[in-house]
DNA sequence: ATCTAACGCGCC
DNA sequence: AAAGGGCGCGTTAGAT
């Protein structure tokens, strides 16, 4: 069904709205009013979901669909080749009119006050309903006017739904057992100590690593740790765990045991917990597109970062199941369908990618993912070398596919994902190297870069749109908990379990279709319906 | 007192 | 000879 697109601006309680090509109107109660239209399944314009959507979920409505100007300009900008100009409505509404850009990070101006900088620091005065007409017209036109309109489209209708779902896991919460974290702390560390103090088990071990240096340490302190181990007779070039583990020294095992634990303490601790866990649910904040790749990262809480020990505090409701389900070996799948590679698409089509391209190669599975991650990662390490010169030989588009990726980010250009997201350009500084003799390291280092720019970010937006056909199809009260770059969790009833599983696997179905049309290339997602989040896999 | 860089390691 | 892409974030230690 085709359904208009309403503009919104919430000024207050109130706000404007506006069904586009028609009059704009002032209304008291714009959530309400929203809930009436929602019927009709619009796409909703505003200006900033981070700011306007919370609020609309907190009045208990969910809308279908979006377009976020400010993501969209994000998008906009990095295509067009301005990375980094400032993405909100009043910035692009102050660069339609040439007026002063709020946000912007002007030249310094010249004053005896030393470092002055030309900066707007409000919006233009202008109503926030005009301010949003206008910057969507515009950005409507900068999409039809790129190279794939309807790859870019849909690459916006993805990016606006990641901002639903980030809001929309916020406003849930992961399902997070206050009383089993702490009891698993409590097991690692000891009861949990005054504020500002170590848990007995640290000290314990901190204690041990002395004792073993002969003189106090600081166990976190890389610094005094390299110093103490010289002055064992011992030379370490940094103290990072895998070269510890190559030294032998009574303060190895003690200091090893003590940074994962320590890790655990400050990120995941008590303190963490007491900031980022409510009511036995886990809210981290989400930033859509934070990555240059389109992949998310967090703001705050750490979610993509929760160690895997943790899993067994994920726990559902009583009577409910997570659904926890991942795209395995998406990236070299990704690649095969962007390649149009038919050799390696044909083992894409099988379940285990791996195993398909050893039989190709002749080889060991081990080698076969060795020489994909090293041709998506510009790796050349090892028998890397040896294994990508089969690669070429046996998957010649898709070997092109990255190599030309390689080697225009070498000459300083900018790449594409496949629906269009746009790799930020190289710094000043970067060229200035690169001219000269030295600069062929940074050269290769952001070759490596744009090499995996194109596959991760494909990868991303796969997920994205496989996130956004899932939302709208998930069974009521179903609703996603977690996303984790391919990994989702959906919380359920769990009777709806195996129905969420069945959607989950027809939106993967979809994203792949949406995305690449006919392919002989799977991308299946592997499902587990569990309690706990760590009895999946 | 506050900011920043480096380190190190958790996740994909 | 070795070598890989992307992040967040707590701590330390040095700079301002």
């Amino acid at each position: 069904m085709r359904v208009g697109r309403v503009e919104v601006a919430a000024e207050g309680a109130g706000g404007s709205i506006t069904a586009v090509g028609g009059e704009t109107r002032w209304v008291d109660d714009l959530v309400g009013v929203m809930r009436e239209l929602e019927g009709e399944r619009p796409r909703w314009v505003w200006g900033d979901g981070r700011e306007f959507y919370p609020g609309v979920l907190k009045a208990d409505l969910r809308v279908s669909r979006c377009h976020d100007l400010f993501l969209t300009e994000g998008l906009l900008l990095a295509a067009e080749g301005r990375f980094g100009e400032p993405r909100s409505v009043g910035a692009a509404y102050a660069r339609l009119h040439g007026l002063p850009v709020p946000g912007e990070r002007a030249g310094p101006v010249a004053g005896d006050q030393g470092t002055l900088f030309e900066t707007a620091s409000e919006a233009p005065p202008v109503p926030a309903a005009e301010m949003v007409a206008e910057v969507h017209a515009d950005q409507l036109r900068r999409i039809a006017a790129r190279e794939d309109p309807a790859r870019f489209g849909l690459l916006v209708a993805a990016e606006s739904a990641g901002g639903l779902i980030a809001a929309e896991m916020s406003h849930d919460g992961m399902p997070w057992r206050r009383d089993a974290h702490d009891a698993l702390l409590t097991e690692l560390l000891g009861p949990r100590p005054a504020h500002g103090m170590r848990p007995a088990r640290l000290q314990h071990l901190a204690d041990e690593v002395s004792a073993a240096f002969g003189r106090q340490v600081n166990p976190d302190s890389p610094q005094q740790i390299v110093k103490a181990f010289k002055t064992a007779g011992v030379t370490v070039p940094s103290t990072r765990s895998h070269v510890l583990k190559q030294v032998e020294h009574p303060a190895v095992a003690p200091l090893l045991a003590y940074k994962e634990l320590a890790r655990l303490f400050s990120f995941h601790g008590w303190v963490w917990a007491d900031q980022w866990v409510h009511g036995d649910r886990f809210r981290p904040e989400y930033v859509v597109g934070g990555v240059v790749s389109g992949r998310w990262a967090t703001s705050g809480g750490g979610a993509l970062q929760i160690p895997k020990i943790m899993r067994r505090v994920v726990v559902a409701d009583e009577g409910w199941s997570l659904v926890v389900a991942d795209a395995a070996q998406l990236e070299p799948r990704v690649l095969a369908a962007m390649a149009g590679d038919r050799g390696l698409a044909h083992a894409a089509g099988e379940i285990d990618l791996y195993s398909a391209l050893a039989q190709s190669f002749g080889g060991a599975r081990d080698d076969a993912k060795l020489a994909m991650l090293s041709a998506m990662y510009g790796g050349t390490s090892g028998d890397a070398s040896k294994l990508l010169a089969l690669m070429r030989e046996r998957f010649p588009r898709a070997y092109g596919f990255v190599e030309a990726a390689a080697k225009a980010g070498e000459d300083g250009k900018l790449v594409r994902s496949w629906l269009g997201r746009t790799s930020p350009p190289p710094s000043d500084s970067w060229r200035e190297l690169v001219s000269t003799p030295e600069g062929t390291r940074a050269a290769r280092d952001r070759g490596r870069f744009t090499r995996n720019f194109v596959v991760q970010a494909t990868a991303a937006e796969w997920a994205l749109a496989m996130m956004a056909v899932l939302r709208t199809r998930l069974p009521a009260p179903a609703h996603l908990v977690f996303f984790q770059h391919d990994e989702i969790i959906v919380h359920c009833p769990a009777p709806l379990g195996p129905e969420v599983a069945a959607v989950v696997h027809d939106a993967a179905v979809e994203a792949t279709h949406l995305l690449f049309g006919s392919t002989p290339v799977r991308i299946p997602m592997e499902t587990a319906i569990v309690s706990c989040y760590a009895d999946a896999k």
